[in-house]
DNA sequence: TAGATTGTTAATCGATTAACAATC
DNA sequence: TAGATTGTTAATCGATTAACAATC
């Protein structure tokens, strides 16, 4: 059974539930439905059920989904029962605050390199990381396997940079430029662009 | 013509072809087709005349959209044709980032207040803005009727948090605690959460 | 056992695309 | 005028939902 045939949409739904599952077990819950899971999220019941159904049988009649096996199998299929190693590209305001951001760890990714232009920033230390030169980019990615990348860098140098990034081998973009990069259909690329989502809602404002 | 007939899967991308406008202005270019704009969002270019066809013809036979005339109508389509006061709730690291993203000004935005818990933080100075207690926050965003908020605070607090902001007049929230938070169906409400996105890219990987 | 809830099927609903007459 | 591209229609494609037999 191929992969292929999941849509993307069905995978973006994946890691919500997951988030779900996390917050049930901090919560001591064992076992939810998904009447239940789905009221919480806001989807239907036949949605969450036909998702998870896509990928094999995880739940009981009678009770529902035990939230630890979920969560386990949610980890598997999203290939984050293992911590992934990410590369920052950029390292300004909004560089800085997604290195500094704690919430990475516990749900499958650690920051293992920066990399930034400004010569007055590089050589600083971060915690354990080191602030490395642009230039070195391309060969300690190669040379680490670095598969994932988030890219914080100016919108101007965006696509470049992200050229650069998948000649080094990375497979995987999270960019913060809030602008559409071109990359091959091997590369994943994702967005986070909080003035589009603000723009979104003002839509419906007043 | 109602405004609920229109799906919320294109007023999604709407910000998209407002991004792509300003950029197509920046490099000086007069006119786009939807082919070419489709090319460079990666849209076909049936969809991007069908999602503009819902709001009205603001293209030309043979020459495609003029780039100025789009980007007003869009900005007045999303009502960001002016600017909207946002409050920012929550100066721990993400909050600061937030405050100090100088991207939001020219797509509509403007952070107008900061609350935050932590006595050490509030009545500093961020620029022109003075950090508030969190206690003043219902009263002064009624006050200056502030309608839209950035949610910044522990994943612990979203929740209620988010209460006491509609409760304050808030209609619009943008979340960037990963959990789904209860809005009644008059607010609209956006999450940013990086790591959901990182997620739905490993599920491909490897 | 009786009640609850699953996984799955078929029906419905909605979104995307292909095609083309209209026209700049 | 001839070429290009729109706005729109109809066809296709895909996603969601309702319903229910199976079963814990």
């Amino acid at each position: 059974m191929s992969q292929s045939c999941i849509s993307d949409l069905v995978v973006s739904r994946l890691p919500l539930y997951l988030r779900a599952m996390d917050l049930m077990i901090d919560k001591g819950k064992k076992s939810i439905s998904s009447h239940e899971l789905g009221k919480q999220l806001g989807f239907s019941s036949s949605q969450i059920r036909k998702d998870l159904s896509q990928f094999g049988e995880f739940g009981k009649q009678g009770t529902g989904y035990d939230v630890g096996y979920l969560s386990e199998q949610l980890r598997r299929i999203l290939n984050v029962n293992h911590i992934w190693d990410v590369a920052l590209v950029g390292f300004g305001n909004l560089g800085q605050a997604v290195a500094s951001y704690s919430g990475f760890i516990h749900r499958g990714f650690r920051i293992v390199a920066l990399y930034e232009n400004d010569p007055e920033k590089v050589g600083s230390k971060i915690g354990d990381l080191v602030i490395q030169d642009i230039s070195e980019m391309v060969e300690d990615i190669r040379h680490r396997k670095i598969k994932i990348a988030m890219l914080a860098v100016p919108t101007s140098e965006a696509q470049n940079t992200a050229k650069t990034l998948i000649q080094a081998g990375v497979r995987a973009i999270l960019s913060y430029a809030p602008i559409t990069i071109a990359v091959p259909n091997y590369v994943r690329i994702e967005y986070i662009d909080p003035v589009s989502r603000l723009q979104q809602m003002t839509y419906y404002l007043e």
